[in-house]
DNA sequence: ACACATACGGATGAGCTATCCGTTTCGCGG
DNA sequence: CCGCGAAACGGATAGCTCATCCGTATGTGT
């Protein structure tokens, strides 16, 4: 899928590492600016990336992957809870520590292919543990599936209104995931 | 505090309305469309308010003046559990209801100092609250006063990437708050 | 009715997104 | 090594929104 021209994958490399960074730095993610921070013309960041959406998302990917995988893993555990508690702490802590994941998580229609199927898939995964879970007694029945990601989103946002610098973040969204996990568990 | 001539009083008034509107159809609010939609130069509506938060804050208040309202009546309730999940339920249900509050209650700094005002006010009523359960062993002594205006966002937000119609936004908000509960309840 | 203050309106500029097309670079076959 | 066609580049430019500024119009007290 990257472009066949070496000097076009070099810089199609160049410009994601760019984007990660200025992701990072929490800057809003202009086309523009990534285009001058690469040394490039806008022409050619935009014809990698038709969208600041379609540059968004394929930052996230390595996330979401790495999410799904993780998801893989919980699906062997052997405590339904446990298993459950632990993914939704992994999909909390991933979109704390990452700005991409976070407005990935929140949009509704993606605009990379890529990211509608990992997103599905991370869905999918949750709502088999939670299946598991709720089988086995350990969480509340009238919890539904498409309760998981908002849920999880819900208290990234809520980390993030409640301010404090990125680095003391994840300590306030593992309070928050606790107190939500309280509630949902039977 | 309104403008003393009486051209501008009713220009004050209607650009507050017609910038109510627009907030309750879902509208970003934008000053070209207050003014195109209220009939006025665009001059008229930056001179009244000379940003898109002066305008938001203003449209905000009267509801911001309702939740500090109920919070009073929330202290004279007996039960400090009950007291303080109805006051919750209040200001989720606000936010939940109503766009403006949302991105007001979530602005760290704001433009007008009434604003500032009725946010801490409504935030010191919380405190009380959350004190009053916490000393009668019904809430979990980790709650922090700063968490429950990051968690009410938190549950608005959750509620509005939860998708779904505006129409059925109530009852997902209450059923996650009610999760919430469950887990800050001792 | 006059004059001054106040307020209005829209032309204008600044910043960002996105496009389009002339120019440059790559890499393959001779 | 050279030439050529395709692929990629770069930046000028159009469209859009936000915000300002100032000449003009309107309200108000004398």
């Amino acid at each position: 899928m990257t472009p066949q021209r070496k000097d076009a994958a070099r810089n199609w490399e160049h410009i994601l590492t760019v984007a990660r960074e200025l992701v990072d730095e929490g800057t809003p993610l202009q086309l523009n600016d990534v285009a001058r921070r690469a040394g490039l013309g806008v022409g050619t960041v935009y014809r990698h990336f038709p969208t600041t959406e379609a540059l968004l998302e394929t930052v996230a990917t390595p996330c979401l992957e790495a999410l799904a995988g993780h998801g893989e893993q919980a699906l062997t555990h052997d405590d339904p809870w446990q298993a459950f508690a632990d993914y939704l702490t992994r999909l909390v802590e991933g979109q704390v520590t990452d700005a991409a994941l976070v407005k990935v998580a929140a949009t509704a229609e993606d605009v990379l292919t890529r990211t509608t199927e990992l997103k599905a898939q991370i869905l999918a995964t949750g709502a088999k543990l939670l299946a598991r879970a709720r089988d086995a007694g350990t969480v509340r029945p009238d919890v539904r599936d498409d309760d998981l990601v908002p849920l999880m989103c819900g208290i990234s946002y809520a980390t993030y209104v409640h301010g404090a610098n990125p680095a003391d973040r994840l300590p306030t969204a593992r309070r928050y995931l606790e107190t939500l996990l309280r509630g949902l568990h039977a």
